[in-house]
RNA sequence: UCCCCAAUAGCUCAAUCGGCAGAGCGGGUGACUGUUAAUCACUAGGUUGGCGGUUCAAGUCCGUCUUGGGGAGCCA
């Protein structure tokens, strides 16, 4: 089934004899003398329209299959004579693959919400609008791995299951192989508790101390009974950690980076963009190339208080110094006070994780979080704690026991350098790029509290 | 987990004060047409999310559960 991509065949400089096309019918139009099939094989979001003689042999081939339905055309690539669209298919022979009973074939030529699609995960991916989702999301994870490997980075692979229970970002799954009622941890698998890791930082530290800049890339499990549409209970995180780096370098990287891949995607995927800012987004590129073109805000955690205090709103949640952001003030900053992504850095120590490094004024440590306009928080990131005492203490501090962190307090005992990281949601990203309101319309098969379906 | 809202035909939604279950789209049949969200006519299609209650009478009111949406918390 030596076949031509829709995506090729509609980029032909000059017609084609005898091309060989496959895919599925997305709608079917009858003529008295000609009948109009437009079909979608997913490799680009325009259909080909693909043109079948009524009394020729290839209508009894296509029989009286439509929407849904899908087939194998030979025929030949032609300028088209109608308007919308510069090439059409003859059909020359035809032969259907699988038939979609139009009674029971959920997808209609119409709209459809996107709860009624998520419904039908499986085949939600026919769609225009899921399947530039899909597009668009393999597409910026190409452009991610692309911005690493241009600036000497090493992606590395961390562990899924991990022995740590307190990697100190949310709640856990556990993993066993234990009957249920059984309790003796030492007859599981590994001889102890195992949980799906919540993050790969502490490991991609490691290995930074040694490749020098690595990221991760990879499934990321949060047992959180978080419901909102910007949470899932798997996702993909992106987690890149610079030796020899500090916050200010670090700033200046995600920000490059967050940049960078907005404007490859700009430029690979622009019918996608397009469909999106249409119908999903109005004003979504003219925003993109806002963050693909503009530096962004930056400020301190004091000066975003400030800011707050000054801007005369009344907040849910009063303002003042040493409470932690909440989402309305966040979105206040981003999407009110300075209208692009902006940078806060250095919280106050006590509403930040323990890894992050102390600044010398001893109240803040160097951390950082990007707020995205319609987003909120897409990155979070510090530099990390580098000197073993201060770190040690720290851990001290929250009551756990040093011995858990034996391995991570080696790196600080040997060789020790400053060094940074940061942490991104890659369905953040997805819903930043796409306008995409719903984490779980970014997500295949997104898996959320009460919903393991597929 | 908390607060608010919703659930009616395959899909999207109407149904006035508690009083005969409706439309558009989609499907089927036919007509028409180089069409492109095609158009026109006809037609089929319902345990009004589940359970319980109030009432002569419940899609409508009450309780409860389930599912979904929005907001919050947690975070990426």
């Amino acid at each position: 089934m030596l076949r031509t991509l829709i995506r090729d065949a509609l980029a032909s400089e000059a017609p084609v004899a005898d091309l060989t096309v496959c895919g599925w019918i997305r709608t079917r139009r009858d003529a008295k003398d000609v009948i109009f099939l437009e079909i979608n094989d997913g490799s680009c979001l325009t259909n080909l329209q693909c043109v079948v003689d009524p009394d020729s042999p290839v209508r009894e081939k296509l029989g009286g299959d439509g929407t849904g339905a899908s087939l194998c055309v030979k025929g030949d690539l032609v300028a088209s004579p109608g308007k919308g669209q510069r090439w059409e298919l003859h059909a020359k022979t035809l032969r259907i693959l699988g038939h979609a009973d139009p009674e029971t074939y959920p997808l209609q030529k119409k709209r459809h919400s996107d709860e009624f699609l998520r419904s039908i995960a499986h085949l939600r991916v026919r769609t225009n609008k899921y399947s530039s989702v899909f597009r668009v999301r393999a597409r910026a994870a190409a452009a991610v791995h692309a911005f690493f490997r241009r600036n000497g980075f090493f992606w590395v692979h961390t562990p899924i299951l991990t022995g740590s229970d307190c990697e100190g970002a949310g709640e856990m799954f556990r993993v066993t192989t234990l009957s249920p009622g059984e309790k003796d941890l030492s007859k599981d698998f590994f001889g102890h508790q195992c949980n799906l890791t919540v993050s790969g930082q502490l490991e991609a530290e490691a290995l930074a101390m040694g490749l020098g800049r690595v990221y991760t890339f990879g499934p990321t499990f949060r047992a959180e009974n978080s419901n909102t549409p910007r949470h899932a209970a798997e996702f993909v995180m992106i987690e890149p950690e610079l030796a020899f780096c500090e916050l200010p370098d670090l700033m200046d990287f995600a920000e490059d980076f967050v940049r960078s891949c907005v404007d490859e995607v700009l430029s690979t995927c622009p019918e996608e963009l397009a469909l999106f800012d249409r119908w999903v987004e109005p004003g979504l590129i003219d925003s993109l190339k806002t963050v693909a073109g503009e530096n962004f805000a930056r400020i301190t955690y004091r000066e975003a208080i400030s800011i707050l205090q000054k801007s005369g709103k009344n907040f849910e949640y009063p303002v003042s110094y040493g409470i932690d952001l909440q989402t309305e003030h966040e979105r206040y900053l981003s999407e009110e006070h300075f209208k692009k992504p902006t940078m806060v850095t250095d919280y106050p120590r006590n509403i930040k994780a323990f890894y992050m490094r102390a600044n010398d004024d001893g109240d803040t440590v160097a951390a950082m979080d990007l707020l995205v306009p319609r987003i909120g928080e897409l990155i979070g990131g510090s530099q990390r704690e580098e000197r073993y005492d201060l770190l040690r203490d720290r851990i001290l501090a929250m009551g756990q026991e040093a011995s858990s962190y034996d391995w991570y307090l080696d790196l600080r005992r040997f060789g020790s350098v400053p060094h940074s990281g940061f942490g991104m949601g890659f369905e953040r990203f997805i819903m930043m790029l796409t306008g995409v309101s719903n984490i779980r319309d970014v997500i295949p098969f997104p898996r959320t509290p009460g919903s393991l379906e597929f």
